[in-house]
DNA sequence: CATGAATGAGCTTTCATTCAT
DNA sequence: GATGAATGAAAGCTCATTCAT
């Protein structure tokens, strides 16, 4: 899971406990300020402000602004995509309709966890392109996905797996990220989950 | 359908033929510039020059350069609306299934040709916020939606249907924005439509 | 005489009067800023505090820093072309040893006046390179040189005249450069005219 | 041959072994990037970094950037003064323009090894000024040279002998130095030092 | 009305230098 | 002595916006 644009990895690993902590700081501070004013009000003078550090170390450590959102994206993925992944492993041997409900309860809490990161960063820093799309979308746990699904093949009747898995997918991501979007709406977790996991088993099994 | 945001709306109506030559001339270069190279490179200087305007012009008509954006954003809503508004209509009396599949086909054709003012710019845009959080959401285009989802009452299953609405509605967007997205995906526009009316009908009606 | 590095050349043309009289301002304070304090010391933001003119001005008619530079030279080197070149026609019929004496006359004076242009600025600033090498390897007026050599080329006895061009002009203008630096020298203007003189023309004719 | 400006010396006089390894590593480092990419490319982080030395300890050695620099130079014009000398004295018998030539070509190939020091540095380093105009203007060369001149006095007929000292030491360095710097020029070592040796010749003697 | 010259706050980034460990 | 993390002044430059002409 290292960065997969040169440019965009870190310049200097940090090597004494005092960097570590350093570096730490300025990822903290420019993710609290990014969720509470956005990515165009995070400059990296007022990262450093907030992170207590001098800009001189931010840039110690991370080659450009860019880098720092790329970390952020990195390290919200890699966190998300393991939490999904051993949720999956665990719910392995349950009865679909079961899993999947336990799945969606996951995947909506890890994007509200990561809501701006995996929502807002990703549009607003060019650069970061398609490389978080979505936590879903993860090499390997697309292959636990695979997994998953060939499980249950033979409660499964859509024919085309692959089409399936990406309709699927971006049933359950597309209506928890307008959910979690939209905070006037009058709708609790629980029906959300509910409702989803039922359009989800539905489509893959009837 | 004026602009929800006072300060975001236009500075004076123009109301000689010129005016509105010259209104439309900026617009349109806001949307090939922000379509070819993004919204960081639409400065108002560079609209300005490449609608073959002064940029004194320019903020004779946009108090703002978000006010461009917001014009964007509300010509497009305003005219996919109404698309899809008459799309619907035509399609009340059709069965439940053909219906949706065509009412699908729409919104894909449509997302696809404002696919840079639906995804990138209420995200880049702070201010815009949830303007046009999506074009289904619109008002009476919710009102016709629920008229929709009315007239086939007797064929719909699931109780809530405010729920029912807003996880269709994501389903269905969800999956074609994240389609419109990935342009290494190799699934054809007919699959994609076909599993998605077929999603939203077992969904609606198993 | 148009730059020869298109990054260099001038961002805007001014076409009022107005603006004209800006860049002349700009202009006027790197010149007299490098002058003083040296080119490090020319910070595009006291260029425009000295200029009396606004930093974003400044970028209007200079892509950046070294556009600057690069026009200060550019006006310089036409400039000295042109006085040396008219020198050099206006002698062309004196006597070969009159003449000469004239032409260095004439170059300690425009070395003198654009000492710091001829001799910092393109040590300075890496981009400009040979730009302006010398004044006097100019295009055209390599030209009127060769003229003036074939004109006395019964006195010349030097076979090789590319060479002799080459080391006649170095001689020259080595000598007066280094003249120039050395403010702790007891030599006056018309004895180091004499004395380059004399091995000039001695260097060409015995 | 100690450093003229105070602020300049070396912080600490390496005393071990080691330290002195320190600073040779330090002054080549310096030396081959400057050489390679110029004066503004060598860091003094990147100096230590190339040098294989913290930049604590780099500045444990060199009170400032511009001090390594200073000591690049101090070092150049001490080794070029001390072949220089050699070379006069070793032809102090030899006929007068047979001595000239072979000076000229000793300052060739040491201005060659040393251009970019004697050529780059002491412009972009305005501390360093005058400190090393050039390397024939060292007091003791400069005695060497005044007994050379006087060796040959009565074949010499110029007759302020300290501007043609200043003449021809220039006519010479000038020459060389543009020949060295325009590296589209066509003209061989020998063909400049045969020239130039003339020119000399011709000056002090006819 | 249209023009375009002018503005300047504020951005990202560099790099010589210090000093606690 | 040696290390390298930390510093922060200051640089070059952008761009939304204003206003005299």
């Amino acid at each position: 899971m290292r960065p997969q644009i040169a440019e965009l990895s870190p310049r200097k690993v940090p090597q004494q406990q005092r960097a570590q902590f350093t570096v730490d700081c300025i990822l903290g501070a420019a993710e609290s300020i990014i969720i509470k004013s956005g990515y165009d009000a995070a400059t990296t003078n007022h990262i450093a402000e907030v992170a207590g550090v001098s800009i001189g170390s931010l840039y110690q450590y991370f080659s450009s602004k860019e880098a720092i959102a790329a970390a952020l994206v990195e390290n919200a993925v890699s966190k998300a995509t393991e939490v999904l992944r051993e949720c999956i492993l665990a719910n392995m041997g349950k009865p679909l309709a079961e899993a999947i409900r336990t799945i969606i309860t996951v995947i909506l809490s890890t994007r509200r966890e990561y809501n701006f990161i995996f929502m807002l960063l990703p549009r607003q820093v060019p650069k970061l392109g398609k490389l978080s799309r979505s936590v879903t979308t993860e090499k390997f746990l697309y292959n636990t996905i695979r997994t998953f699904y060939h499980h249950h093949r033979h409660e499964i009747v859509v024919e085309d797996l692959e089409i399936a898995m990406f309709v699927a997918q971006h049933l359950v991501v597309g209506s928890i990220d307008a959910y979690l979007e939209d905070n006037s709406i009058l709708i609790t977790d629980e029906q959300l989950v509910d409702h989803i996991a039922d359009a989800v088993v539905k489509y893959l099994t009837k």
